[in-house]
DNA sequence: GTCGCTGCAAAGTCTTTGCAGAGAG
DNA sequence: CTCTCTGCAAAGACTTTGCAGCGAC
């Protein structure tokens, strides 16, 4: 039972988030294609933080015949991002990846041996870091924290 | 007096510095050479948090007598970072910024206006940190906060 | 003297852009 | 039909690498 309905939010989660899209579309006189629509799929659909690359590999396996270009999705993450509907993350290593904002605000915890990223929220950091906002006098937007460290996957493999 | 004091700990702190730099060479067979020096030196002078690129001008400017090439810029700040000596810092826009890892810790405030990078520290947010990453079972190395907003001059030239 | 370092230029990455044909509205 | 999108390939930005001569030790 649950897992129907863990479905079904689900479904109704995307089905909100994609007539968002087409909205944000139509109005800036942009058009829906099938392209746009699978980025979207994918970024969902992925429980990972994709890179741009890996964003179109993961295209080019399920449906590889559209034959998406990797401009096309650059552009889309581009236009995704301007719109705050992903946002994009640049820790340490060359390159930035994705993750759709539409989630709920969370932090990211980095594994500094294998890449992996998770995520977190707490609450007593986001109260503190509006009052160091205030106090600095920057008018706050938006923030981010992210703590590095060895995962327990490659803790583990480590003592072998 | 305090001028004079202030001035001869700036002095103390970067003899100790460079002297640390010197070990770390000495300890990998490699050399101290003049474009080594200059590049600790203005990491250590500059109050900005700079980039390669910019890096390389400041030098090219405060000694044009050397003719440094970027790629040295490049393949001493890797060293250094690699040695800790400096941590490079990679926020939304392309390519990072350096800054000496000798000073203390701190987190980043970056104003989405003009780029510039502010620091401060919070304990409190510090702590909450190291019983985040406890609970998720990671081994914590580091961790970086940045808050994004628009700074008081951003600000003020937006109200003209 | 030896062996690492440097500047230069060429090669690599990752990302963006120009263009002509394809496709959404 | 119009005007935007797309894939392709070329161009750009940023960073790394190969090499021959230079310089620290």
């Amino acid at each position: 039972m649950s897992a129907h309905t863990d479905f079904s939010q689900r479904c109704v989660e995307y089905n909100k988030l994609l007539s968002d899209f087409k909205q944000l579309l139509r109005d800036n006189g942009l058009k829906f294609t099938i392209q746009r629509e699978v980025i979207l799929e994918m970024l969902y659909s992925s429980d990972e933080h994709l890179t741009p690359e890996s964003l179109h590999h993961l295209i080019q396996e399920k449906h590889p015949d559209l034959n998406t270009g990797i401009a096309t999705v650059y552009r889309t993450l581009s236009l995704l991002e301007d719109s705050d509907m992903v946002t994009s993350l640049s820790f340490g290593a060359q390159g930035k990846k994705y993750e759709l904002g539409a989630k709920d605000h969370h932090d990211h915890i980095i594994c500094t041996q294998c890449g992996e990223i998770s995520e977190f929220v707490d609450d007593e950091i986001e109260t503190r870091q509006k009052k160091i906002a205030e106090e600095l006098g920057f008018l706050i937007q938006e923030h981010s924290m992210q703590i590095y460290g060895i995962c327990q996957v490659c803790q583990s493999k480590m003592k072998k």
